[in-house]
DNA sequence: CGTCTATTTGAATGTACTCAAAAGCGGTGG
DNA sequence: CCACCGCTTTTGAGTACATTCAAATAGACG
């Protein structure tokens, strides 16, 4: 008997190739100090809904996404969520605070690394490439968040559209609901910014 | 014949030294170590209303403050600016982006540490230590400008009272356009919150 | 199929902006 | 030392962008 299924198959040795492959594009790594990133690691499937991270915990991970859709933000003091990244294949995200002040949840069913943070401030300590490679990490991080801080002072018309340009693939997953909150404004304008954009 | 003046004097040998112990903070240097960043380093006085580093130039610098402050900014494509970070004593700043997206003035008369971009590469591909002191610095640069993106969802009243609470000491020393264009708002507008703070 | 949630639509409102003009303030030169 | 100039800040009126609230419609999932 055949198992039809539209989820991908889940094999657990191919999946930390992806994390290999992208550390690797920075840095050579040899025998060992694979290993050693292949015993910290945990590589799991997600599946659509499921908060993978919550904030207010101690536990942190940086998340990599290998395959389908995540989202990380912050609830403010009314309760109202606010979507800070989106991630799809091959981005890193997860939060730096102590205790978290983000959480993460799937979009879509998919798969993901999670890499302790304790675990990642070993490997920083044991290997060099590791300190590299994450220092690259935040580095990137940083000058797309900056890119985003001044994003916000463009109109939301101009926001959307840069938006759709930029993450053209997330819009068939993503309830509208979330990309309003990623571009700050309410769903209620956005329904009406795109209603204009169709006939002005 | 004595010659008066506000300013504090400069002695090129002892400003090295606020770098270094702010290095020292989080890793140990050695003699080498300390030697080798003392090489790279340009520490110089600046001039109120200075242009320290010019967006679009390839030339980038990472920036310390030793004393007095500055501003880092951008200009749009309406020609306006729009001030990302203020930074007083023992603060970084700069622009990580190639070709920079930002410029650094000063707005008092004060002492800072120019790090060119290449040198600090330079600095970290030779020690690790420099490596890990970097990786610290961006990392929390980047909690902090999610800090900042996080605020940007508040009110103007709400922002600029958290500003006050933050950066007193700036208060004295920034012309309040410049708070407006930290804070994302008009000039204009800010006035009126201020009026309306005091008698409500 | 029915229920629950997401999206659309409209009216009233609020927050912040633009433009224009007046008032305040600081530095400079006579 | 004062007067003037340029720049910053204040003030007001009118406007634009985005929100809130309410209700109707559309979609998704069990």
């Amino acid at each position: 008997m055949v198992v039809q299924s539209n989820s991908s198959l889940y094999l657990p040795g191919m999946n930390i190739d992806i994390l290999l492959s992208l550390i690797n594009q920075f840095v050579t790594l040899d025998e060992e100090e694979t290993a050693f990133v292949e015993s910290l690691v945990v590589s799991r499937p997600c599946k659509r809904n499921e908060v993978i991270a919550q904030s207010g915990k101690s536990s942190r991970y940086m998340i990599l996404v290998l395959s389908g859709y995540v989202m990380t933000y912050y609830t403010d003091n009314e309760g109202v969520d606010h979507v800070v990244q989106f991630a799809g294949s091959s981005w890193w995200t997860g939060d730096q605070n102590s205790p978290a002040l983000y959480s993460t949840r799937a979009l879509t069913d998919g798969e993901i690394i999670l890499l302790p943070k304790a675990a990642q401030d070993v490997l920083m300590e044991r290997h060099i490439k590791f300190e590299r490679y994450f220092r690259h990490v935040f580095q990137h991080a940083l000058m797309r968040m900056q890119a985003r801080f001044t994003e916000s002072h463009r109109t939301a018309e101009e926001r959307y559209l840069a938006f759709r340009a930029r993450y053209a693939a997330l819009e068939q997953h993503v309830p509208q609901k979330y990309i309003a909150s990623y571009l700050g404004i309410t769903p209620e304008f956005l329904s009406k910014v795109r209603k204009k954009l169709v006939r002005p």
